[in-house]
DNA sequence: GTCAGTTTGTGAATGTGAACACAAGCACGA
DNA sequence: TCGTGCTTGTGTTCACATTCACAAACTGAC
């Protein structure tokens, strides 16, 4: 079933088969099939195989799926295929966590620059990244970065993402729990960590409150 | 329209409303309509208005909401009414900007107690919290905590897990980029930050790559 | 009391994603 | 060449969420 639209849904679940796959290869693994793929992601076997569907026939019936070329094709299709550069905008206690964070290599990605506003930070070097003057965000374009994650504190976010719309950035990674506005040529996806927290306990309904139970049970887990 | 089922996905926004109600009733409002809350938090009013209305008759015709009756509500609804004490394991990098985020504070949730298994953390005092030995998860239910934030490498993950849930934590919101399955009355919410920065390129269809631009446009902005 | 201006609450229509069942297709052995 | 067992691909059905349009209800002025 070619030519047809990828729901957004399923753009969410590529990431995650992505790096099934690649342990799987990585364990040696040639073939796989949804179910086995299935088991180890968690997410329903027909699920998946629809998901593959929308790209392409890349299975063969009664094998299943050949990892590397699905691999390459998921690559291509979340265009990890060339190496991402992002920079990392804040780099308070959240923003030098990201700088040592390790899971983006897997996917292609690295911070290869950072910037803050405060003096006493401009100039030190965290995890082999020097980090720069904000005034320096206008040169990114010219220097290839297409990513950025925003770190900063909620009240510099919007004026943040203004500079960084204005110097070329694509795609921005925002943690700054408030709402931006930003050009449509640019993609933001914001990451609350807080709000996150605050949705957990309405699942924890045997509390001593005297509260109806008015939703269901807990459905066992959610993703991102 | 009460006795009505509260979609997931409202449950998703409500964290959202509540922190756009209590800035604005900080700011001296006692009503606010749906439009214009619906400006401040990047939701359209029919959507708010709809989302109110799953619990209760909160509106008033030709006046708004009014915002303290309403604040009250959706915390007792998200159960966030009762101050909620959350535990952090893992205290690296990740853990310790998460010891010192300040956005908890506003939704009433706080971290009290914070673990680790390397003997050189253990006995640190990481923002006015002391790092115990991760044998003492054991004891949160009688020290009354419930939520749980994990941040451990992603290989402890599953055996993390496995302890809470056997400590009585209801509520775990997890940081490792791994599958990870929890008896039902668990509830998990994975927040997997590569997988959130890998899914960007794909909104950049603009790139030097052939490929052809499959989906639309990039849809503006999206929340978490 | 009436009228104009606002704003909520909600039924209906539309859009989107998940679940399911099963035919189609491949490998392998006899 | 045929039959068996396995796995994919997909049409259909169902469930859920969003959007829209509008009647109902409230305020305040005159």
């Amino acid at each position: 079933m070619r030519y047809h639209r990828i729901p957004d849904e399923t753009v969410r679940r590529l990431p995650i088969y992505l790096r099934g796959l690649m342990i799987s290869a990585d364990q040696g693994y040639e073939h796989i099939s949804s179910q086995f793929l299935a088991d180890f992601v968690g997410v329903p076997s027909s699920q998946i195989r629809k998901d593959f569907s929308y790209f392409g026939d890349f299975g063969t019936r009664g094998v299943g799926y050949d990892i590397g070329k699905l691999v390459r094709e998921i690559k291509k299709i979340l265009r990890l295929d060339a190496a991402c550069k992002s920079a990392l905008i804040g780099v308070g206690d959240l923003g030098s966590a990201l700088l040592a964070y390790p899971g983006f290599g897997a996917y292609g990605l690295a911070i290869v620059a950072a910037f803050d506003v405060d003096p006493q930070r401009i100039g030190q070097i965290v995890n082999g990244i020097r980090i720069e003057d904000s005034s320096r965000i206008s040169e990114l374009d010219r220097r290839g970065i297409t990513l950025a994650i925003v770190a900063v504190p909620w009240a510099a976010a919007q004026s943040t993402i203004d500079r960084l719309a204005e110097a070329g950035i694509r795609g921005i990674l925002n943690f700054a729990p408030c709402r931006i506005v930003a050009p449509r040529r640019v993609k933001v996806i914001t990451l609350d960590i807080a709000m996150e927290l605050a949705r957990l306990p309405y699942y924890m309904p045997a509390g001593g409150s005297n509260e109806q139970p008015i939703a269901g049970g807990s459905p066992q887990q959610e993703a991102s």
